[in-house]
RNA sequence: GGGCGGUUAGCUCAGCGGUAGAGCAUCUCGCUUACACCGAGGGGGUCGGCGGUUCGAAUCCGUCACCGCCCA
């Protein structure tokens, strides 16, 4: 017997056990069937099982597990990646706690602890996602740092140094100076903050006391200032242009320099340029030199730990006018100072030296560290670089031909734009936890590119023709660059595998818009480059998790709704369910508990259904009886019919919340509330058809289970197993259900449609005029002439069912011509007069009747108007017209019948 | 400043050229032998504003307003 309520918690830890020791998981690639593979994109080993994670994974389960119950070949691809900075980072943390810093304990012992905390605390996530009932093939879990993915990594960092298309540059590039290593324009956050506009006079040279003004947001940079740029067409600066000021403090001199992207408008019209600290005036150097015979030079004032460094500037020249301005002991003071410290002390100094002119608010944005929240300073250091630019442009045809195809398809315009401004992608980072760069350099500083120590010596060995000591880069490779290649590196590549060759191209890659750029154009890239094919066909874009209020759940605004709590309390299948109702097309998803506990009656509604059915001696049935001929068996297999195939379009076309809904409409609001309850009678008498329906009704709850199977794995295959449809823990493998439509089916669907709308009006009817619960009245039947055979028909073989469900004492069927006392109906061609006189309150019964006729008048006229527009029958397709003309009939019927029941309740009061 | 998305019942959202829908909430009635996490019935919307195209517009076009996101 099922217990009286469902316990999640209780059960799915077993069934998820049961499916994954069964090999339930697996993908088969020596199988014959046709192949479905989804990669997961892999969660940072760090992390932890948040909203999002929930949403991505549920979408993808309720995919594989709804293809491999179709019969294909599922692998889900599980894994993690290694997140260079966050893992990191967290080692970083412990040890600090132990008072040891990476810089003691040194790169080796470091790296020894943070594969040790990999082993024990790393990879939680993987364990979370099982209690989601994520069904990934865990025995082909991959990790970015595994010898096979590392090395498949070594050979695109080779191969693509080779082509020329990864290569080392000394270039501006975005500094964290609290994690010490250059980022990527992705990982830069820009955040709008309130800052000053300090407008500051550098004097202009060879005219004592003349000055020219600029307004700086970065007043500390001017250190490093090699020019002032004016617009060339700005009048109040023309004269100045190719003269010279002087760099106070510095004691310089400098030229004032014309370039046309000085925007006139904003602070003084005249700026500053420091190359080295900021990737305009960067640009703005370049353009100078391109123009000019002697190149400006571009010396950093910052380091790498975000503090002053003079030594740059030792080697710049100073002469007698200029050095009047330098300020030796101040600037000496300056070396080492924390560059917002240096900020105030050189506006200090600037004032006392009556150079600083105002200073305004000004709010402006500031490009911050995504990881550590710090203001970014663009340096100058020696990064290695892809060329993204050839890289993207096979990526960007691949979706405009629609190899690829994001869906919703509005994703490729985001898509699009940032492949056609994409910039050289900076995968060097100043780490210690990742892919070491395979590059080693010579005495020299020549440098060679190889797979192995060995290679590169051999190559070195050629190049020098003797035995050098060679040294290894440094420095590590981005994580998303390993993140790229997943979807062929964790099928064996570089090796040419049985499950590269069956399992790429992927079919479908579900992520949120958010990691477009991470993600999808980067592995778009590298699949296209090494594989020759796109990594994936379909591209299915979510949205975000947010909160009640349409806000980012974040720890810090304490908004988070913890996903593991949710499963605790409500068990995994309520909030898979939700997930996935609310899955609409490209939107964010708003969740709260409250959500989530208006959609866990549906998992209730499924198990008490089971438990009426089990109660009434219904048995899993995996087939339909092959002679059902019952109208009620025909009824409900036609229904169940199109309860397939809306799910199956629902998902073929990415449209989960449509999926849900179908599955969610068919269980309670057609197998639940009608065909149940019109069970009951012929049930408990044993009727003769009791053993059919029986049959019919194990064989639809089958269809149910495995319908919802997807979205709610574990009370579905709780259930499958109870019902004996299958050995425990099958239904996952059990097939995909298909339509079953005995001969007669849509005709008995028309007909017992007729009669749950004869229900449906009679129950209006009762308790519109209070007639009390426990009356029993007469149903009187009057065929038309044009009365629909079936319908007719139907009455009658479900009368016990219509007795009951409306609540009727009688059915008496009466000749034409008969009065129908009481109210009357219209129904597919029937008149029904529902015998209620003597319970109800006649002048709340016309007053009822009157309102309704007044209805039915305007909505006549409103239709009549459009039939009376010639335009409208010259114009609109034939079916539309005959459509409006068939309503309009309905609606005179309809008035007539009110008509007729106004005069009879006049009798009936007189 | 440029681009994208949104604005439909109290709330959350479908619908995207031919009768305005769902879930939740609300109101009335009901412990009818699966389910009160239930059953039955009801109320509630000039589909953001304006203009246009069309026989017909929530749906297509233009424009404005407000909200959100991305890029400068």
């Amino acid at each position: 017997m099922l217990a009286k309520t469902f316990v999640p918690h209780e059960v799915e830890e077993a069934i998820y056990a049961r499916w994954e020791n069964s090999g339930a998981f697996a993908a088969d690639p020596a199988s014959g069937k046709k192949p479905f593979t989804i990669m997961i994109p892999p969660p940072n080993v760090t992390g932890s099982l948040h909203m999002g994670h929930a949403l991505t994974f549920t979408l993808q389960d309720v995919l594989i597990r709804w293809r491999r119950m179709q019969g294909r070949d599922a692998l889900w691809q599980p894994g993690t990646d290694h997140a260079g900075i966050a893992t990191q980072m967290v080692v970083e943390r412990l040890l600090a706690a132990e008072g040891l810093s990476r810089e003691q304990l040194g790169r080796e012992a470091f790296l020894a602890r943070v594969w040790q905390w990999k082993e024990q605390s790393g990879g939680e996530i993987t364990r979370q996602l099982r209690r989601l009932g994520a069904s990934l093939d865990w025995r082909r879990e991959r990790f970015t740092l595994d010898p096979g993915l590392s090395a498949a990594v070594r050979r695109v960092f080779v191969t693509l140094a080779r082509e020329g298309l990864i290569y080392r540059a000394r270039r501006l590039v975005n500094w964290d100076p609290k994690l010490k290593t250059a980022i990527s324009d992705l990982e830069v956050e820009n955040r709008e903050v309130k800052g000053h506009l300090w407008f500051i006079r550098y004097p202009l040279a060879g005219e004592a006391g003349r000055f020219i003004e600029v307004a700086t947001t970065r007043p500390e940079t001017m250190l490093g200032d090699v020019a002032i740029a004016v617009h060339p067409e700005d009048a109040r600066y023309r004269a100045l242009i190719g003269r010279e000021a002087i760099l106070p403090l510095v004691g310089r001199r400098i030229p004032v320099i014309a370039d046309p992207f000085v925007d006139r408008e904003k602070g003084t019209g005249a700026v500053k340029i420091t190359p080295a600290h900021d990737f305009n005036d960067f640009a703005a150097a370049d353009r100078y030199d391109q123009a000019h015979g002697t190149p400006l030079p571009r010396p950093s004032v910052i380091d790498r730990e975000g503090r002053i460094t003079l030594a740059e500037l030792a080697g710049l020249s100073r002469d007698g006018e200029a050095a009047a301005w330098f300020d030796a002991d101040f600037l000496a003071s300056l070396e080492g100072m924390e560059r917002f410290a240096a900020r105030a002390a050189i506006v200090a100094r600037l004032e006392e030296r009556g150079l600083l002119v105002k200073v305004e608010d000004h709010l402006h944005t500031v490009p911050h560290g995504d990881r550590s929240g710090v203001p970014i300073e663009p340096l100058l250091t020696w990064q290695w670089f892809a060329d993204a630019k050839v890289l993207a442009a096979p990526a960007e045809a691949a979706v405009r031909e629609g190899r690829t195809r994001f869906v919703p398809q509005m994703w490729e315009n985001t898509f699009f734009a940032w492949m056609r401004d994409i910039q050289p992608w900076c995968i060097s980072r100043q780490l210690w936890w990742g892919h070491r760069i395979p590059a080693w350099y010579g005495p020299d500083g020549q440098v060679f590119v190889a797979e192995s120590e060995e290679e590169a010596r051999a190559l070195a060995r050629t190049a020098y023709g003797e035995e050098v000591a060679l040294r290894q880069d440094e420095d590590v490779l981005d994580t998303w660059f390993s993140s790229a290649l997943w979807p062929f590196s964790t099928l064996g590549w570089p090796d040419e595998t049985p499950e590269l060759a069956r399992y790429y191209p992927t079919d479908v890659l579900v992520t949120g818009f958010d990691i477009i750029f991470f993600w999808v154009a980067r592995m778009m890239m590298m699949g296209l480059h090494f594989m020759k094919d796109v990594p994936f066909r379909d591209v299915y874009i979510h949205g975000l998790v947010r909160d009640e209020r349409g806000q980012k759940m974040s720890k810090t605004k304490g908004n988070v709704i913890d996903p593991l709590a949710i499963i605790e309390e409500f068990g995994a299948d309520a909030l898979r369910f939700t997930i996935c109702a609310a899955a609409g097309p490209g939107r964010d998803i708003k969740l709260s508990r409250a959500r989530i506990e208006s959609q866990r009656p549906f998992i209730t509604k499924l198990w008490n259904a089971a438990r009426f059915c089990e109660m009434n001696g219904i048995r899993g049935e995996t087939a339909p009886p092959a002679a059902a001929s019952h109208p009620l068996s025909l009824w409900i297999l036609a229904a169940a019919g199109r309860a397939i195939a809306a799910a199956n379009a629902a998902l073929e076309a990415y449209r989960f919340d449509e999926y849900a809904l179908a599955c969610h409409h068919f269980l309670w609001d057609v197998f639940c509330d009608w065909f149940l309850e019109f069970l009951k009678s012929p049930l408990t008498r044993e009727a003769p058809e009791a053993a059919e329906l029986r049959r019919v009704a194990g064989y639809v709850l089958g269809v149910v289970l495995r319908l919802l199977h997807p979205v709610i794995p574990f009370v579905t295959e709780n259930l499958w197993g109870h019902f004996g449809f299958g050995a425990e823990g099958t239904l996952i493998r059990a097939p995909w259900p298909e339509p079953a439509a005995p001969a007669g089916a849509e005709a008995a669907y028309g007909a017992v449609e007729g009669v749950i709308r004869l229900i449906g009006e009679i129950r209006s009817v009762r308790a519109a005029l209070n007639v009390p619960p426990a009356a029993r009245p007469t149903l009187r039947i009057l065929p038309g002439a044009d009365a629909e055979g079936g319908f007719l028909g139907m009455i009658g073989t479900l009368e016990e069912q219509i007795l009951r469900l409306a609540q009727l004492g009688t059915i008496e069927r009466v000749q034409p011509g008969a009065a129908l006392p009481g109210v009357r109906l219209e129904l597919g061609g029937v008149a029904f007069g529902l015998d209620v006189a003597g319970l109800i309150d006649v002048a709340a019964e016309t007053g009822r009747l009157r309102e309704s006729a007044r209805k039915l008048a305007r909505e006549a006229e409103k239709l009549a108007d459009k039939l009376a527009r010639p335009d409208f029958r010259a114009r609109a397709p034939a079916e539309v017209v005959a459509e409006t003309e068939a309503r309009l009939a309905d609606l005179r019927r309809e008035q007539q019948a009110i008509e007729t029941s106004l005069v009879q309740l006049a009798a009936l009061a007189g």
